[in-house]
RNA sequence: GCACCCGUAGCUCAAUUGGAUAGAGCGUCUGGCUUCGGACCAGAAGGUUGUGGGUUCAAUCCCUGCCGGGUGCACCA
């Protein structure tokens, strides 16, 4: 329940009161006007005009006369009407007492609602490849996903977040056909120099990634690699040979590289499946499928045959009996809701595999499933130079983008803190860095390209996660001067002493922070959060330079105190959502 | 060819889901630290919202015709 729902019943009852029968408004009518001057809520009157057959400003009007003739709505302080709009401005001190006292009492879990009622909702996110690089397009996914993972926690839904690692599919054949050729001196290199046991984790991880981008360009040059290839894959799937030892001992290498980046991300997934544990399921279904003619043979391939449902067709099986994805991804659609008990099924993966979504979906349907498999697209990320692509080497790495923030980060804050330790120093250019990176990533809508500009994102002004963390760090800094702070009222009893403009204009935002969490929630949405929190940081920002806090007399200090102590709550509260830390000291 | 997405300030994005004067960041120009942290703040310049029509009291938003860009549609994941 948001604040604003209270004050907004009392004046809807009170306005149908007086419209009778001729008329009815919603609390869904009543709107925030886009300047705070004009007042704090309003009701636009245009609605009102057909069933009253009176011009919308002649409405508002009438409506100021009668309210104006009636006991007043304890939390509205005045009314004024501006042309088609009544506008209500809220009892200041009770509105501020009310919203500060909640954020008091609540803490980190103002702003939360119970909307989803426990429903238990599973999101997939971070899918990594193994035996391949993982670049920025992966940093959006896991990004997203985790932020939406809290953002649907927040709301009231009991969100189960997990992975799945793609270790299995024809991308790992290629890259294992290439480490073993005999034309590739860097694998050969690479492999001598682990005998002697120097080579890291990411180390490792990332060489595969490099692998997988040469083997699908010498694929091309070399006229076997196909069949050699196949055949590799097949060693794989059957589980013997010297490959498949090859692919368990790289496999692990991937993954190590994944887990690295999970802890330094801070992301915790419940569960993490693999696309090698359910394959076999996978055949067997297929299999079954087959029988019941619900998969059929065509060209050679077997296909689920979805034209009927105008979604074309969708290979489960290639003509050499090798598996292509289907075949892994209905099992484990399978075994999620047998395992968890989901009421839905969230997939976040990139935009343009939205079809196939949509017929794996359309398979689970025939298949009896009536829970819903949601596919939660976002589109890509590009460079300014075009589309990202391992083949032309264009592309921006996780690696390579984290070091280069690191370095940065470390730079910035070595120059304005000579006295810290490296190791401190090391701590929060972590926290602004990784900040900063997933910011980048959810700040934009979801359906939007992101045109990734490194030189941009390495910039820490402006639109940017470390202006949030700043201003935290501002705040606590106040904080931290004001020795005597745990004695003080809290803040909700000094109401009275927050009357200023920009004070009221600040409480409004407060109380608006809920509506944030619910938008972001329906809309999967993060970037309202993330909106939300620049705004607030901003309209804070400008009442520090305006207003002295540790300066004015006793009483209004401590007023302001505990009023930059809430702002600083919700901004971390809405970092939480991010999966952003606040820092205490930047 | 069919289907979906996008087009807003020089660049990157917003716009209370159809409402009041289309707003931010970056960049450019100007100003602000002997005053609570300058990773900050204030001000200025910058717009025919790709384009023609329609629906509506009201359109950046909905419908439609063009123009431009992107993506998906059978053996890639």
């Amino acid at each position: 329940m948001d604040i604003f729902e209270k004050i907004k019943k009392d004046i809807v009852k009170q306005i149908n009161q007086i419209l009778g029968k001729k008329a009815v408004i919603k609390e869904a009518d009543l709107v925030f006007p886009p300047d705070s001057k004009m007042g704090d809520i309003s009701l636009p009157c245009f609605g009102l005009s057909k069933e009253l057959k009176k011009s919308p400003n002649d409405i508002a009007q009438m409506l100021l006369k009668e309210l104006s003739s009636v006991p007043k709505v304890s939390s509205v302080e005045s009314i004024v009407a501006a042309g088609p709009y009544l506008n209500f401005t809220l009892n200041k001190i009770n509105l501020t007492k009310k919203v500060l006292s909640e954020i008091e009492k609540k803490q980190q879990e103002f702003g939360k609602n119970n909307g989803g009622k426990k429903k238990r909702v599973m999101i997939e996110y971070s899918n990594g490849n193994t035996h391949k690089e993982y670049h920025i397009g992966h940093l959006r996914n896991i990004s997203y996903g985790d932020a939406v993972n809290h953002i649907l926690a927040a709301n009231g839904f009991e969100a189960i977040p997990v992975s799945y690692i793609n270790d299995f599919g024809i991308h790992v054949a290629k890259t294992l056909w290439w480490l073993y050729h005999k034309d590739n001196k860097t694998a050969k290199n690479f492999f001598e120099n682990l005998k002697k046991g120097s080579t890291t984790p990411g180390e490792k991880g990332r060489f595969l990634g490099q692998m997988y981008a040469e083997a699908t360009k010498q694929m091309e040059l070399k006229s076997q690699a196909k069949e050699e290839v196949g055949l590799i894959m097949k060693q794989v799937e059957t589980r013997k040979g010297e490959y498949y030892k090859l692919w368990k001992e790289t496999r692990k290498w991937s993954i190590e590289l994944f887990d690295q980046i999970y802890r330094e991300l801070k992301v915790r997934f419940r569960e993490t499946f693999y696309e090698n544990e359910v394959i076999e399921e996978g055949f067997k279904i297929v299999a079954d499928l087959y029988e019941k003619h619900i998969l059929v043979k065509s060209q050679g391939a077997v296909i689920a045959d979805l034209e009927k449902y105008n979604l074309g067709v969708l290979l489960f099986l290639r003509s050499d009996g090798t598996a292509l994805y289907p075949v892994a991804d209905l099992p484990l659609a399978m075994l999620k809701f047998k395992k968890y008990k989901l009421h839905k099924s969230i997939y976040v993966v990139d935009i343009r595999q939205g079809l196939y979504f949509e017929q794996l979906s359309k398979v689970m349907e025939l298949l009896g499933y009536k829970q819903e498999l949601m596919h939660l697209g976002y589109d890509f990320v590009k460079l300014p130079e075009g589309m990202m692509s391992s083949r032309t080497g264009n592309i921006v790495t996780y690696q390579e983008l984290s070091e280069k923030m690191l370095t940065n980060a470390k730079t910035e804050t070595r120059n304005k803190h000579e006295d810290w330790t490296e190791n401190k120093i090391d701590m929060v250019a972590k926290q602004i860095a990784y900040g900063a990176m997933k910011f980048e990533m959810i700040k934009v809508s979801r359906d939007k390209t992101i045109t990734f500009d490194i030189e941009k994102a390495l910039r820490f002004d402006g639109y940017t996660a470390a202006y949030l963390q700043y201003t935290c760090a501002r705040i606590n800094s106040i904080l931290r001067k004001d020795d005597v702070v745990e004695t003080r009222l809290i803040a909700s009893l000094q109401a009275k002493n927050l009357a200023e403009g920009k004070e009221h204009a600040l409480i409004m935002k407060l109380a608006k922070y809920s509506l944030a969490v619910e938008l972001a929630g329906q809309n999967y949405e993060p970037s309202e959060i993330a909106k939300y929190l620049f705004e607030l940081a901003q309209q804070f920002n400008d009442y520090y330079h305006d207003v002295p806090i540790l300066k004015a007399p006793e009483e209004i200090k401590s007023a302001r105190l505990g009023l930059i102590k809430a702002v600083k709550q919700v901004i971390a509260n809405g970092l939480v959502l991010l999966g952003i830390e606040t820092i205490e000291e930047m």
